[in-house]
DNA sequence: TAGATAGGATACCGATTGGTATCACGTCAA
DNA sequence: TTGACGTGATACCAATCGGTATCCTATCTA
């Protein structure tokens, strides 16, 4: 599941999209209203927003309401969280080191 | 910077890549050795994660070592860090509202 | 010095991507 | 009921992307 939202997060639009979202949950045309391109394009990113997690949308009369997914960030977090372990790993190591050089 | 790095994740190969130099700095050749692709494939990949300041690289004779830059990871942190300062705030504030609901 | 080794550069290919235009469908309101 | 409104869906286009093949340069070594 993890690809699909990389590769959301590849689009400068879709960043944007989701910074937009944390200020308040918006329908396609809002969201259409704030950027310079159609709505069919606008729902292209969004459907991929959604295939990443990253979004959730409800459904309403003949709105639809699109939310952001905290849970679908989980992923990347995830993905940095093994970075953070190993360098912290070398740190250590590395410390280990030093102090064992001078006793 | 982030468009470049958030561009360079978005490529699972590109991921596998870091993920293999966590484990010890690596000649193009090398990399080459674990996947099924040329060398050519790999080094543009390589050039990406470049860009995306997420490796650098040092010539030594004849050979490049690729080595992980932990500072390239910076922007993506970055920008999750401000979702989740968005969350911790919208945390507080449903708390807080429950709070004066039961005084 | 000659070959082998490690890598750079470029042209090319099929697939994917971001975008538009267009038409079709359910829903709301007068 | 009849439009207007909010979306979905699809066909199409230029640009980018991941990958290969090929040729070239620099460095090490026998």
């Amino acid at each position: 599941m993890t690809q699909p939202t990389f590769r959301a997060l590849a689009d400068p639009t879709r960043r944007d999209i989701l910074q937009m979202l944390a200020t308040g949950d918006m329908t396609i045309a809002q969201i259409t209203d704030r950027f310079d391109m159609t709505r069919a394009a606008v729902k292209k990113h969004l459907t991929v927003l959604s295939d990443g997690g990253l979004i959730t949308t409800e459904v309403r009369g003949r709105e639809r309401i699109n939310r952001l997914d905290p849970a679908g960030f989980a992923p990347v977090r995830d993905w940095l969280t093994f970075f953070d372990r190993f360098w912290d790993d070398r740190l250590t190591a590395l410390t280990d080191a030093i102090e064992k050089d001078q006793p």
